[in-house]
Parts: structure tokens; C-alpha cells; sequence
DNA sequence: AAAGCGGGGGA
DNA sequence: TCCCCAGCTTT
């Protein structure tokens, strides 16, 4: 009862307002299909704009509509992928729309519970395509979202644990509530991403600096609370370059789950952290170099070995390609590199 | 609830 | 170095 009276902190208008003012133009805001949306939001999970737009542009160039991704070879689909990053994304991508075309008779399912059935369809994506495609009156919670949300509110609670998303995701549902929500969701997360950064936050010139708690309290630098995470290893690995007679090189495919999976690769093996300096001397082949790649998770340290001639017959996963072969496979970021320093053509 | 899963850019 | 990015899936 007494709530009705109590002051409301309703950011929907300033923030709706301060869109259309200083929102961004981006190529997928120009539409409302749900397939461009939706390859648009899983290119981007866990991803910066500037690193994701030539990509999904590539993608869509290649792949402009549910049933030419759901009639494409998963080793193509993955090509278009190479080199960002999280791979399942790519093989949901392709397994999505074979249930859109299989299932749906090709049209998308319009409400966000049913979207998150789809393979890599989670509660930010589900409701992005709900809402920018099928204007659903739901809102989406995203890194930049949870980061203006904890200081609106001044709520400290850590933004990792699940009962502060479901908590937060109630409150920005009651934001969205009869007003335009593709614009209010389009302009908290740009809103996130431009003013309510992690450092330096723009509050000056922010839009909800008179109903900001954590602006008030002086506690922004403090917020969003987030739990620590595990420290990253170190793993060591060797890699070996491996060519035949007629310089065609030895690759072999990875196993559809894990890192990397259904990409291509080099031959290598782990080694144990105490034998890695011990054993890089004794290695068959002529070492070449070493170097790190760096994952979420953990380090990885290499040393790359060439072994001019192959080692005995193929496994079933292995085999040679010419440079122009080679071409079709997909690679990570890290053998792609290793190619490169090693100068193989 | 916690861990696995890429790669790049900025402070 | 460390943190973060239009997160999802598996255990």
C-alpha cells in the first residue's frame, strides 16, 4: 500500500528520450527480421561491436536467411567463423536453424520462452530477438545492462549470482512496461556502453544522473559487484609441423566438443609442466620457436617443431593439404599464427 | 553454483 | 597485468 505513494525512480522516458538523441546507428537496428537479428546478437555474445561487424557482415553476405545457414556444410559455417572465438556459437548457429526450417516451417518463434529452446539461445538473446524483432514487452540484461542497473539502483549485490539477475530482471521488465521497448533496450545497453562505462562513467552528462542511487551515494566506482574468479594455469604444448614429398602439410580435425571444437589443427600434445624444458630439448625434429596464446581459462605455452617428413600412416581424422586446400579448413587464432611465423606457405 | 569456452582492446 | 566485451552450455 504504502509503495503507491513512495517516489518512483522510472528511467523509461529518460532513457527512451536520450536515444533518440545520442543512440547509435547500427546495421542491425534498420531492421525487425528475426534472422538478422539473431545472427547479429550470437555474434556479438561475449563480443565487441567493432570486433564483430565485419563478421557479421561476411555471415550474412554468405548466409542471408534460415534456410541457406540450414542447408550449408557445418565445415563452411565454421570458416565464416574463424577467428572468433567460441566455436559452439557457430555450430548452435547451424543446428538453430535446421529446428527454424525442420520444426518451424522456417518462421522464427515470436515469444522469448520459446526462442530459448534454440540451440545457443539463452535469456539475453531470447528476449533481444523478442523484443527488437516481435516487440516483446520484456527487457534484456546484458554486461552493460547489469552495470547501469547496480548503480541506479545501489544495490551491491554480486551481478554474477543468478538471484540478483532474476531480481534485476523483474524490475527492468516493470521499466519496460508500456513504453516502445526495442528503443528503452537499445538505449540502456548503448547507454552502458558509452556514459555508464566501468571507469571514467560519463555521469555529467548522463541521463539518469538525478535518479542514480550509487551517483548519489558517490559509491560508482564501486559497482557493479562481481565475485572473484579462478587464476588462470599455465599448459605447454608442442606443436609439429609435418610435410610430405610434396610439401602438402599435415592437419587434423578437432573433436566437435572442447576447444576448439570442429576446427582444424596442427598435430601437438601436452607435455607436463616439469618435464616442458627437459623435453624441448630432446624432441625429435628441429625446433622453430615458441610463443603464448592466451585463453579465458587458462595460458597456453608452445613450441612449435618442424618434422620435414610425416611419421608413419594417417589417423582417420588426418590429412595433407596443399596451400590451396587448406583454404577451406577453419583454424583458431593460434595455429593460424604459428602458419604465419613458420612462413608456411 | 561453478567451470568451460576465444579473441582482442584498453587501462 | 587485469578487466571486460549485446552469454550459453555442461557438469
Amino acid at each position: 500500500m504504502i509503495a503507491q505513494f513512495a517516489p518512483m525512480n522510472i528511467p523509461g522516458p529518460l532513457i527512451l528520450e536520450w536515444y533518440a538523441r545520442e543512440g547509435r546507428k547500427l546495421p542491425w537496428r534498420d531492421t525487425t527480421d528475426p534472422y538478422l537479428i539473431w545472427i547479429a546478437e550470437v555474434v556479438l555474445q561475449q563480443t565487441r561491436i567493432a570486433q564483430g561487424i565485419s563478421y557479421y557482415y561476411r555471415f550474412i553476405g554468405r548466409f542471408p536467411d534460415v534456410r541457406s545457414l540450414a542447408e550449408a556444410e557445418m565445415d563452411e559455417v565454421l570458416k565464416y567463423w574463424e577467428g572468433l572465438g567460441y566455436y559452439s556459437r557457430a555450430r548452435n548457429l547451424h543446428a538453430a536453424a535446421q529446428s527454424i526450417v525442420n520444426e518451424y516451417g522456417g518462421e522464427f518463434p515470436t515469444h522469448y520462452k520459446a526462442l530459448m529452446k534454440l540451440k545457443g539461445i539463452g535469456p539475453y538473446t531470447a528476449r533481444a530477438i523478442g523484443s527488437f524483432a516481435f516487440g516483446n514487452a520484456t527487457g534484456v540484461i546484458d554486461g552493460n545492462v547489469l552495470r547501469v542497473m547496480s548503480r541506479v539502483l545501489g544495490d551491491a549485490s554480486p551481478v554474477n549470482q543468478q538471484r540478483t539477475r532474476e531480481r534485476f530482471q523483474e524490475i527492468i521488465d516493470q521499466w519496460v512496461q508500456g513504453i516502445d521497448s526495442r528503443g528503452f533496450n537499445h538505449g540502456i545497453m548503448d547507454l552502458g556502453s558509452v556514459l555508464c562505462t566501468p571507469t571514467k562513467p560519463g555521469c555529467m552528462i548522463c541521463p539518469l544522473e538525478g535518479i542514480c542511487e550509487a551517483r548519489q551515494q558517490g559509491t560508482t566506482h564501486l559497482l557493479p559487484v562481481k565475485e572473484k574468479k579462478a587464476a588462470r594455469r599455465i599448459r605447454f604444448f608442442f606443436f609439429y609441423l609435418i610435410r610430405n614429398a610434396e610439401g602438402d602439410l599435415l592437419i587434423r580435425q578437432r573433436p566437435p566438443k572442447g576447444v576448439w571444437g570442429g576446427l582444424w589443427e596442427i598435430p601437438n600434445r601436452e607435455v607436463a609442466p616439469e618435464s616442458w624444458e627437459k623435453r624441448k630439448q630432446q624432441q625429435e625434429g628441429v625446433f622453430l620457436f615458441s610463443g603464448k596464446h592466451v585463453f579465458t581459462h587458462f595460458d597456453m605455452q608452445y613450441a612449435v617443431f618442424d618434422l620435414a617428413e610425416g611419421l608413419g600412416p594417417l589417423r582417420g581424422d588426418e590429412l595433407y593439404v596443399s596451400p590451396e586446400q587448406r583454404e577451406r579448413y577453419a583454424f583458431p587464432r593460434a595455429v593460424l599464427n604459428m602458419l604465419e611465423e613458420a612462413q608456411v606457405r
